[in-house]
DNA sequence: TCTGGGGTCCTAGGACCC
DNA sequence: TCTGGGGTCCTAGGACCC
């Protein structure tokens, strides 16, 4: 397959995401600074640029920075997954009916990658891109374009900062690209980490520039041969193409920390089966079946009581299933293995994996036709709790909310709570996951 | 008092088998 | 004196991304 050795990449991220769909559903907002919060409302995961100035970093604790949010009168806005999804597809829409881009690879739910076709007026079109989609969505995005993935994402991080690009910057054959190189810190390079960066820093390599300056085979020593990769790519060597083909997820997971400290077992198998349940609505939505799950258990990450655990466990059954009733087995065996009397458990997860489509499955010799009548009873259940709302209809092992289930008490806008059922997609774009926030 | 969730990929080291 | 070694499967954990 070639490359497009010559094509052009453009990189369109959205600016501020979470907080500008808020601030659209609710034009107030747009005078008041927005943070965005994790679904237990501990978490700011979106915040407006007037946050950012303030100096609250991305991923923070929200009882750090409360009192210094309130006195600068911030809207603080629990997250409403539904809402994103509803505006990310109509961002792409843009992207693919009224740019006309063909190679489009949707890379997270806030950006995507286009192909931005052979060199001829880049910035134009990215002024285009820019303006198109405000028109559209009024959703605010920035437009990075280069020769390569690495660069666009440098291209784009430089745009949505400097006042001078005003949102659009062009890096292809452009003169500035070494200036650009040596003003960015190499642990602000696309896949060079905090860890990464230290390693690099210790060989004198400190700058991006000095990164494209340097042996990829050294490189590819004292990192990996994504490090190495990486200086290729800014070398403007296409090292990455894009992957415009939607590939089934590796795995489907639900996880999460309770709502406070639980060591009873009833109420941990309350939980994860809860947590399994939602984890199959999306495996199925996405046409999918496991033959591995895993199930997780630990203690509180701060405060460990009576002493730090985190046991995993996997179940592999020989063969594919999505029937709710027999997953709910599996998960029970590895709850077992992992847990121990006398901890104080924090937080739990189910993980899915060794999935494939539904349709792959194999014929069970024996049980066939008890299996496909779960099967049909599984994707009725969905159709029903997502009509009429969740768990409207449930297996009787699925117990009512308990105590592991967190709050998000700052829920604004109700417009779109109908949408999704927060961890599913919605429509075409969004029958695969999204990576998000 | 309060500190998230969903992914991918890679590697080390133990258990076990032949 | 001597303590094989390759392959595979597993969990733990690191690193990175949004």
């Amino acid at each position: 397959m070639k490359l497009d050795t010559d094509h052009a990449i453009a990189l369109v991220d959205c600016n501020n995401f979470y907080a500008s769909c808020e601030r659209v559903v609710n034009p107030e907002l747009l005078t008041r600074p927005v943070v965005v919060l994790s679904h237990n409302d501990g978490i700011i995961i979106s915040r407006s640029n007037e946050v950012k100035a303030l100096g609250v970093p991305m991923v923070a604790p929200l009882f750090q920075y409360r009192d210094l949010l309130e006195r600068n009168n911030t809207a603080i806005i629990s997250a409403n997954h539904a809402l994103y999804y509803e505006f990310s597809h109509r961002v792409m829409n843009v992207l693919t009916e009224d740019i006309g881009a063909e190679k489009l690879e949707l890379y997270s739910i806030d950006e995507a990658f286009i192909d931005a076709g052979v060199p001829d007026k880049l910035s134009y079109l990215g002024k285009h891109i820019k303006n198109k989609i405000f028109e559209t969505t009024k959703i605010p995005v920035s437009v990075g374009v280069a020769r390569t993935k690495t660069l666009a994402k440098l291209a784009n991080n430089i745009a949505k900062k400097s006042a001078k690009a005003n949102g659009v910057l062009d890096l292809y054959d452009s003169p500035y690209i070494d200036l650009a190189l040596r003003k960015t810190a190499v642990g602000s390079i696309w896949g060079v980490g905090p860890r990464s960066a230290v390693h690099l820093e210790g060989r004198g390599i400190k700058t991006a520039f000095q990164l494209k300056n340097s042996d990829p085979e050294m490189v590819r020593g004292l990192l990996n041969q994504f490090g190495a990769r990486t200086v290729l790519e800014l070398n403007g060597t296409k090292c990455l193409s894009m992957e415009v083909t939607e590939r089934d997820n590796k795995s489907i997971a639900h996880t999460r920390t309770f709502g406070q400290p639980l060591s009873e077992l009833v109420e941990i198998r309350n939980a994860l089966l809860y947590f399994t349940t939602r984890a199959l609505e999306k495996m199925r939505w996405n046409g999918l079946a496991t033959k591995t799950v895993s199930v997780f258990l630990q203690t509180d990450r701060f405060r460990p009581v009576p002493a730090m655990y985190f046991k995993t466990h996997a179940y592999k059954s020989v063969y594919h299933s999505d029937v709710t009733s027999e997953i709910y087995g599996w998960v029970e065996t590895c709850l077992d293995k992992v847990f121990v009397p006398g901890y104080q458990y924090r937080k739990a997860g189910v993980i899915l994996s060794d999935l494939t489509q539904t349709g792959r499955i194999s014929n069970r010799l024996f049980e066939r036709r008890d299996f496909e009548r779960r099967h049909v009873l599984s994707k009725i259940i969905d159709e029903v709790n997502f009509r009429y709302g969740r768990d409207v209809l449930r297996f009787a092992a699925l117990e009512e909310k308990g105590g592991w289930q967190g709050k998000s008490e700052h829920r604004g806008n109700d417009t779109y709570h109908h949408i999704g059922r927060d961890t599913l997609g919605q429509g075409k774009v969004f029958s695969k996951s999204v990576r998000f926030l």
